[in-house]
RNA sequence: GGUUCCGUAGCUCAGCUGGAUAGAGCAACAGCCUUCUAAGCUGUAGGUCGAAGGUUCGAAUCCUUCCGGAAUCACCA
């Protein structure tokens, strides 16, 4: 597909072009492109864009009202699109003619790459590693923001020209999966997920928790038998036993080796359906039993060169005091490495790699202070990629009574929740009955994507830096500001579509009416919001453009019958208007992972 | 206590690289289906943008201080 430069140019670019022009001929001035401000123009207002020119003001040196005029007038007699202008105080509204936007929907007609950027077999590799579960317990609602964040901002990449490659760093071992281990010794009599019939991590879950319960207990047990709070907690029978457990572990015993294969072994099979489920995949898949150990030799080579500290007792710190911060452990005096050890040797392993031109971590902002740390220990090290780790931060997702607690069960399961999700898309479509012809298989396939659609959408409209709330009490909305809203709006542009028939391809001239040029210019600002939202990392940007898009669309729709028109261009303007949009909705839909239905 | 982030309508959120009278959705109230899907559209009501200073022609947006909330500051991960 061409993507004729100058043909697909932005508007704005080419207003910014002439106003640069526009300053050197009317004012003999040299003015930077940075230093212009385009916007759109508000809704109370004539125009399409309009042209802030207080900042002009010093060099025109005339009233804010009189450099708008010269430079309107200016624009008018100089740019085709230009139809017309009007001033009010400082700002310049522009109008553009109605034979550019007919020639823009006409270039984007029928282009399904439309407001995407192609990767070219050498483009920049930007790694994306998110999910990144423990296997002790199954995904909860703060995972699912993780997973569909990640899996987003995958996309965004890939639609922003990049070659992206998916990981997941899975923490397969530690003491967590120890301790359900040990309960599941103590307490499973043999229970497997075939035996019980039950998922594979809800199964190890259950015997996290039924850890936690029994520690409490012996823990009761041993503080009224006089000990102390903090002897009693080091010496309970259960916890001495995970811990032996990952010693043992550690010295590759084979019945704990075998044991924690098979648990884990489960879990993955658990993960897997939800991770299906939830539309996330990965490209590669690193486990923390393989990589753990990575990064203790850059560490020591660290210390020879000087740059990191050996105490007395053998530990190893990097001293950040100069950046503020304090100094951080990397090495234990065991000799043993901590998480941040093993994230300087995975990054490094991955560097080596790949030609990384950026590196994603999306992680909670429960570690902030790490990434912080990571990169600057990486710079420490003199690796000069420590300034490409982008470490995207989300905020937690709250319940109403506060943070989720996993060990206590007070947690959203993903499952559940992706099940309740369906069963209410279930209930409304039921009711509404607009499925009547459809067999069970496609009705159930709908549900899915409506329940998931509400589901992805409520998640990723919001900034992903900011803490969300949700109320399990009310359930996820489907009107509104939605994912079905804007799922809905696509199948009834299919349906229309299917109604029309054939048509010609070729797009008529047309005059445009408000509603029409709404859309329009939504449409004509979808790869600029692509843009934005990869340089952003965050996909709630194109979920409010979604939105608007939607909304805008339903207004037209509301006002104008697109079939049912006497006159024949303006019908078969309408309908590649529609189909346009139906597109449009649908790859940034994609980009959000959520599934547009042809009928709800 | 140090650092970082957040504070916008009753609730959930946009707007934040400074620009015109601060926007949506939900909830409330009032309308719109003999015409392409009413999961839609329209209207009413709802705000000292946490507070106070400052910079500026102009501040929700930038700076400072304060108040409120969150996260973090482990030889945990």
């Amino acid at each position: 597909m061409l993507t004729n430069k100058t043909e697909m140019q932005r508007i704005e670019e080419r207003l910014k072009d002439a106003i640069i022009r526009a300053a050197k001929e009317l004012w003999q001035a040299t003015i930077e492109g940075s230093a212009i401000q385009i916007q759109k123009t508000r809704r109370e207002f004539d125009g399409d864009l309009t042209v802030v020119v207080f900042p002009l003001v010093r060099i025109a040196k005339c009233s804010p009202e009189e450099t708008a005029a010269l430079l309107g007038a200016y624009m008018e007699k100089n740019l085709d699109e230009i139809s017309g202008y009007n001033v009010i105080k400082g700002f310049l509204n522009l109008g553009i003619s109605a034979s550019y936007w007919l020639q823009h929907i006409s270039a984007v007609s029928g282009d399904a790459q439309y407001g995407i950027v192609q990767p070219g077999p050498d483009a920049p590799v930007v790694m994306v590693e998110y999910s990144s579960p423990n296997t002790n317990k199954p995904l909860h609602l703060g995972h699912i923001r993780n997973n569909l964040l990640g899996n987003s901002v995958s996309r965004i990449f890939e639609a922003a020209g990049k070659n992206v490659v998916k990981v997941n760093l899975v923490n397969d071992r530690g003491i967590h999966i120890c301790k359900s281990m040990i309960a599941w010794q103590l307490f499973g009599n043999g229970e497997t997920p075939a035996s019980s019939g039950k998922k594979g991590d809800k199964l190890v879950g259950d015997y996290y928790v039924r850890f936690d319960q029994e520690y409490k207990k012996q823990v009761e047990a041993l503080m009224a038998a006089g000990k102390d709070k903090k002897e009693a907690e080091e010496s309970a029978p259960i916890m001495l036993g995970a811990r032996e457990m990952l010693l043992k572990w550690e010295a590759d015993d084979p019945e704990v080796r075998k044991l924690w294969e098979t648990m884990n072994g489960w879990v993955y099979e658990g993960f897997d359906k939800t991770y299906a489920r939830m539309g996330v995949s990965f490209d590669k898949i690193y486990y923390e039993s393989e990589t753990y150990k990575l990064g203790r030799q850059l560490v020591l080579k660290g210390v020879d060169d000087k740059v990191l500290e050996k105490d007395a007792d053998g530990s190893v710190w990097a001293d950040l005091t100069d950046r503020k911060l304090d100094r951080k452990l990397l090495l234990r005096s065991d000799g043993t490495s901590v998480y941040m050890t093993q994230d300087v040797g995975t990054a490094h392993q991955r560097f080596s790699e790949y030609p990384i031109e950026e590196h994603i971590y999306v992680v909670g902002n429960e570690q902030n202070y790490h990434f912080q740390v990571l990169s600057m220990v990486i710079e420490k090290l003199g690796f000069d990629w420590h300034d490409k780790l982008y470490h995207l931060s989300y905020g937690m997702v709250e319940l109403p009574e506060g943070k989720m607690k996993s060990r206590e069960g007070k947690v959203v399961d993903a499952d559940d929740l992706m099940d309740e999700m369906v069963a209410t898309a279930k209930q409304m479509s039921d009711e509404l009955g607009k499925l009547g012809d459809y067999s069970e298989e496609e009705k159930n396939n709908i549900y899915r994507q409506i329940g998931l659609g509400a589901l992805k959408y409520f998640i990723l409209k919001v900034d992903p830096k900011k803490n969300m709330l949700f109320d399990p009490k009310e359930s996820i909305d489907f009107n509104g500001n939605t994912g079905p809203f804007i799922q809905y709006t696509y199948a009834r542009i299919l349906s229309v579509l299917r109604s029309a028939g054939a048509y010609d391809q070729v797009i008529p001239a047309v005059s445009l009416n408000e509603k029409e040029t709404d859309v329009i210019r939504l449409v004509h600002a979808f790869p600029e919001i692509v843009k934005t939202a990869a340089e952003e990392h965050n996909p709630s940007v194109i979920a409010n453009f979604m939105y608007d898009l939607a909304k805008a669309f339903n207004q037209f729709y509301h006002d104008h019958s697109i079939l049912n028109v006497e006159d024949a261009d303006t019908r078969l303007f309408r309908i590649h208007l529609s189909a346009i949009v139906s597109s449009v909705i649908e790859r940034g839909m994609g980009l959000l992972g959520i599934e547009v239905p042809e009928r709800m």
